[in-house]
DNA sequence: GTTTATCAATCGAACGCTCGCTCGATATTG
DNA sequence: CAATATCGAGCGAGCGTTCGATTGATAAAC
């Protein structure tokens, strides 16, 4: 739960510092949210939400939430209809679940592996890694946010695009920043910022492409972090 | 219908060359797959086929194609329930009928527009602003197309994916010749061409947000087409 | 010029099915 | 024996799809 600040320069010390669980996710789910659920022990709780996440993220992924019956639901998690609804308020309460703890979960890492770290070259560097090793280790939440993110309620939808925007605007300070002490070029910081997002959602939404091509997530933070450095490189400073 | 294989350099000058409407798509779509609709005058069929699809791809990228239901699409376009069964064998079959349109055209398009075109920078800037400027115009298709690939039927969906797969090694061939003439310096060809086409792509899923901010599709293929190029350059050639 | 016949085009009620969701009954546990 | 947790048949609504009825325009017959 609690991460160095340290760049993470692998995957695996990614891994281990920021410790991310499903199970450890779950409970803090439960924990927040516990109020709304009529099932009041933590213990068969966060197993039962570890299952119904689990074969949520992957129905929804492979048909599409809106394809995805809770009767499928309900044969993957071995919970009954009215079992599930212990758990849930209604079908896109799921959803807004997983967004939720999806966006707070990845808004928290991000802040973490940029603190102590105030070098433009070396934000930037550490940003990207991090995005990249937190959602190759949660691609399945971060797919779904994406992709169903514009099937939700408006003031769920707005939370949803108001996190993009920010996290968006993590980079464009990062640019900014750089810019203005004259480590990188000038250059439209805002739309570089959009299109290193653009960047870094292709690993999320094309994984299986680059897994089938043997591209790893460290090789590929290594291409975009050099294609962004190049972008913005000074004359002299090749 | 026919264009020139000079490089557009503007999107009007584009939009002339390439003359693609929405009547000339569904005339064009009619007259392919006139066999498996009821309805046989070109002229009732083609102005229907523009509402239906209009209509479809408004519903389907706003709610998604699972959510939208045919009498959504029955109130939209005025025809009753049983005059769109005259146009489609069924609602899959309607999401084929635009999927399979839209890759037909677009296939056809870059491949005129780099007609000719053999020096692999000109290359490279020719097919970046064609994609672009193609899915300037026919935003809807691609989005659907993005959107709704994995929810088709297994043999429709395999082939989006070889579609996919032929339009980045596109890009991968471009890359490569310029590496073997010299022109681009040595990289990942196949790992640059896929982030490439993460770029492109960004254009047609965001463009809300490019359009709110005021970047339109010329400066976006600038930025694209000035980050490729460093991201090539060789030391000398800055 | 009026009526009649023809046929492509469109309509919309109806069918069978699956959906999200509920709730009284049942099982499990301390 | 409470309290907690789970079950699953059943509800009304809405879905994709069908098909006999209806329209409207054109051609044939008188």
């Amino acid at each position: 739960m609690t991460a160095s600040p340290t760049t993470p320069t692998s995957l695996r010390e990614f891994r281990r510092q920021a410790n991310l669980s499903l199970q450890g996710i779950c409970r803090e789910m439960f924990r927040e949210a516990s109020d709304r659920m009529q099932v009041q022990g933590e213990t068969v709780a966060v197993q039962n939400l570890m299952k119904i996440l689990d074969a949520t993220l992957a129905l929804a992924n492979k048909k599409g939430f809106a394809a995805m019956s809770l009767r499928d639901l309900s044969a993957r998690t071995g919970l009954s209809m009215g079992g599930l609804y212990a758990y849930i308020r209604s079908k896109e309460d799921l959803a807004q679940l997983i967004q939720r703890q999806g966006r707070s979960l990845s808004q928290r890492v991000l802040e973490q592996a940029l603190e102590g770290v105030h070098e433009p070259r070396q934000q930037l560097r550490t940003a990207i890694r991090t995005h990249l090793y937190l959602s190759e280790i949660l691609r399945a939440w971060f797919y779904f946010s994406y992709m169903e993110a514009k099937h939700l309620g408006p003031e769920e939808r707005q939370k949803a695009v108001a996190s993009d925007v920010e996290s968006e605007a993590l980079f464009h300070r990062i640019l900014q920043a750089g810019q203005d002490t004259g480590i990188f070029r000038q250059a439209d910081a805002q739309l570089g910022a959009s299109l290193l997002k653009a960047l870094l959602q292709d690993w999320y939404l094309k994984r299986g492409k680059y897994r089938s091509r043997g591209v790893d997530v460290e090789h590929y933070a290594d291409t975009v972090i050099e294609m962004m450095e190049r972008f913005l490189a000074t004359q002299e400073s090749h």
